[in-house]
DNA sequence: TTGACACATAACCAAAAGGTGTTATATTCT
DNA sequence: AGAATATAACACCTTTTGGTTATGTGTCAA
């Protein structure tokens, strides 16, 4: 059975700092438990507490490479928020559109 | 003094699915506590703990009237989130060659 | 095959988040 | 003035989060 689309939704993994410093990290390349964690002052046990918050948001996946484990990047579920973004995209870009809205029937 | 001891910074801010509901209902109009509450199954000292959240994240304002206060959208603090967002956008974009194994489509 | 390495997991803890109800204060309407 | 309404402020409870240390498991290399 597939796993659940969302149990760790990805607001919640995208809000706290170390993760997302985690996925920049990953966005320069794959990396193995080992080298993240020195970039943080935490112990490796608490980053592999991140890692796997992002991996049931789906952000990030792991495989196993000898007796490393290496992470790499999944920036697809970032889309959501990108769309949840949009819908607010107007009110800065046009700010007309403060009345606007209101003839909007949305949901 | 100036900065305030505990700013809630945004990403923290939208990580809420109520908050997320909050801000939905501001931008199509202003409203008072009370109407917000009214939306939500939970008590109405809850939603106002939620909206001082908000409001430390300068999302929303509120103003006096009478003896309503009303609420208002400031959507301004979400470019921050665009900005982080637009860094990985170029990943699902672009497709680079970093990212050439991901092959998963969309809903 | 023994020992060091890389990681996972479990047990535990403190603090923050998210909820409740009650009381207090300010405003409006008779 | 007094009653009703809207919100703020306070105290308290429970769950979640983010961290720790200790221990276990599999892998590589001497």
């Amino acid at each position: 059975m597939a796993a659940p689309a969302e149990k760790h939704d990805v607001f919640k993994a995208i809000a706290d700092p170390t993760r997302r410093e985690v996925l920049r990290l990953l966005s320069e390349s794959e990396r193995p438990i080992s080298e993240i964690a020195d970039h943080f002052d935490m112990s490796r046990t608490a980053v592999t507490k991140h890692l796997n918050i992002l991996k049931e948001a789906e952000l990030i996946s792991g495989r196993k490479e000898g007796r490393e484990k290496i992470y790499q990047l999944h920036p697809e579920p970032l889309t959501e928020v990108k769309q949840w973004l949009s819908y607010y995209e107007r009110f800065w870009e046009n700010k007309l559109s403060m009345l606007k809205h209101l003839v909007e029937d949305e949901k």
